[in-house]
DNA sequence: GGGCTTATTGGACATTTGCGCAATAGCGTC
DNA sequence: GACGCTATTGCGCAAATGTCCAATAAGCCC
């Protein structure tokens, strides 16, 4: 493999854990594997990274963060907060293959048991209730949205779309993807007093 | 250790099981463990059941369906419509420790893993969205409830929940376990057309 | 009490895991 | 072009895991 500056190296991988986390799980993924996306070998995570749990909790928050930031940044770029909010929902039930949610049950799961990823996945999570947040309060202000307690409507939201992502993700043809999208859209028109078929953005 | 029926050993080994997976959770819990737990020989979890999968999954399917069996129970005995939502809630959200709602999380994340606890976990899962499915019916023909979606609705209902749950059990003070119960409870009142207050018990 | 069935034992086995270490090789410096 | 630093290798080690199996012993029927 070709000799790489330490940062560079860092980043690959990191970036190669991800890789194998998305296809493997959090708590199948094992340094072999992630030395053999990277193209390297075993020892060389270990020269970068001090225990398999270091590993795994900088991939989880470099890959769930990443996902806020581009949700986060098209959300920005709606013109008012129904828009916003249309955004938002675009771009957490994209169906671009689930890997995402995957990771998030897993965190969840390992949470309880794993400190350091309790703490970036709670923190994530509250950003996420927050994004929300905000739209709400803006379409209260302007009247587009009604609702009585915007910090508890966007947990709802939050929380649904989660509950329902988990059952797809999880089972599969319970619930597919479009009726996570579909009726996760419903749940937030019902929650904060809109006319059907607006959060339908197709 | 003292021979016993087939039966009885069989239970004793669901039971031991349990026990270590709502210390451990399921990811980490192994047979010998489980055999620690029974005070037994490791070969005599194998003699009863062929495989891990199985172990896991039999214990799971008796934790998880003795919860649905006690509520579906309590349910039942309610006079109306919106008594039975309102025990459903009671039942859902009662605060014994939360191990029973970490053991879900556990079975979620495992079920891409684990063909045969998806299996038991989807089922369930099912169940449960029918038994309230079941109650906004029999809710509409009452009238009491309004709802232009009934399974929708259920779903949403029950993913609501376990949404909030799961950010409860694993982030412990974003969202609290009092939380959970009347924002969820809120979520269905808006949700069928509810006023205000109805599904609060206390 | 003897014999048969089978519950139970305890360890062997192959595999996989995270991790460490001595050896190697790539890149900058003089 | 030689030298030194260190990124990189590739193997080895110990521990853990699921599974299997021959040996043992506990209870039951005659």
């Amino acid at each position: 493999m070709a000799r790489m500056t330490p940062d560079d190296r860092r980043e690959a991988i990191i970036a190669a854990t991800l890789a194998v986390i998305q296809r493997r799980g959090i708590a199948a993924t094992t340094v072999r594997d992630v030395a053999a996306e990277l193209g390297a070998s075993s020892g060389l995570i270990h020269h970068y990274m001090t225990s398999m749990d270091e590993l795994i909790a900088e991939a989880f928050e470099r890959a769930a963060g990443a996902d806020l930031l581009a949700t986060r940044a098209l959300v920005e770029q709606g013109q008012n907060p129904l828009e916003q909010l249309r955004f938002f929902f675009d771009s957490y039930t994209r169906s671009d293959g689930n890997s995402g949610m995957q990771l998030w049950l897993d965190a969840w799961a390992e949470a309880a048991r794993r400190p350091e990823l309790r703490q970036i996945s709670q923190r994530l999570n509250e950003a996420w209730q927050q994004l929300i947040c905000g739209i709400i309060e803006g379409g209260m202000r302007t009247g587009e949205m009604n609702c009585t307690d915007p910090a508890a409507a966007a947990w709802r939201i939050l929380s649904l779309l989660d509950g329902l992502h988990l059952q797809e993700v999880a089972h599969g043809d319970s619930v597919t993807s479009s009726q996570v999208s579909t009726w996760s859209r419903r749940g937030a028109e019902i929650e904060l007093g809109l006319v059907q078929g607006t959060l339908t953005s197709y």
